[in-house]
DNA sequence: CATGAAGTTGACAATCATTTTCGATAAGGG
DNA sequence: CCCTTATCGAAAATGATTGTCAACTTCATG
């Protein structure tokens, strides 16, 4: 299966994506064709795309890419942060690369999957007070909204 | 109040992925056994359960259920809302019978996978604002806190 | 510019949770 | 008890994601 989804927290549970950039750098990290397209392809698009649906992208425009290096490559974004990931209710990996870039949520619209990022303090703070009140430590969450924007609305 | 029938699969962000309302009404619901054994076995469980650790407890218990019942039982269970359930980070579903009947969410060990529901009125306008102020509509929304609890913390 | 070590790639096989198939079985109204 | 039909469940199918590993780039160095 998926190991880790979004590259951290071994445990079975889902966390959120947490900041914490680990010593990272190990070796070095190569410009390669590939991987540009990969994170070209997610420019172009504004909202969130599977692994498949990018590597469809990219085979329709050319580019000549495997379908694993697009998971490795959308695997690698992730983990450094570059890209946020969001399960689907399949189950299935979605990418988006993100402009902020500290903890955030999105409003994803249920047809085009176009999204927006939101931030909340609120949020935020009630989910640590809520934990807290019921003895949890090392709080973390997800969450998602999900809606239909204002051109996937009907009438 | 929250527009939306709230439970527990609003995201519907896979469109077609939608298999469709299950065999429904034509006839009438039968009490069987295995049925019986799996609801049971989740009420014996304080934490959320994947279908493949059901059955394995349900098994060990001498029940005699395929993993097949046990998945097609949880599917229907929470079709009917008398169970919820949520994604793991492997996007594995696991499922968890509640007390609480109407919207809610939950607060789950990520050790041990005990969990407490919660409820948020704070968090439920949030998004609703969050969405309007967005050109969103029919908004839903997904949301699971995870930690450590008491039990499971460290020192 | 040549070279080699190490990071990368990609076709294809392997995983593995979940679904589908479909003949066998059991529920329950008459 | 009988018959119709929901339900079982073993086995096969599905499908996203990962593992494999030889061939291939990238890039620092001479
Ligand atoms: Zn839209
Ligand atoms: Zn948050
Ligand atoms: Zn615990
Ligand atoms: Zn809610």
């Amino acid at each position: 299966m998926t190991p880790d989804a979004a590259g951290r927290d071994p445990s079975s549970f889902a966390g959120p994506a947490e900041p914490g950039p680990r010593g990272r750098d190990g070796g070095g990290a190569r410009r390669t064709t590939q991987r540009a397209a990969v994170l070209a392809a997610l420019h172009d698009a504004d909202g969130f795309r599977t692994a498949q649906e990018l590597h469809d992208v990219l085979r329709a425009a050319g580019e000549r890419v495997g379908l694993t290096t697009v998971y490795r490559s959308l695997q690698l974004l992730s983990d450094t942060g570059e890209v946020d990931v969001l399960l689907n209710d399949a189950g299935e990996a979605m990418y988006r690369r993100c402009e902020r870039r500290g903890h955030h949520h999105h409003l994803v619209c249920r047809s085009c999957k176009k999204s927006v990022e939101i931030e909340s303090g609120e949020v935020e703070r009630w989910t640590e007070r809520a934990a807290g009140e019921h003895g949890f430590s090392a709080v973390t969450h997800t969450m998602e909204v999900f809606g239909l924007c204002t051109t996937c609305s009907p009438a």
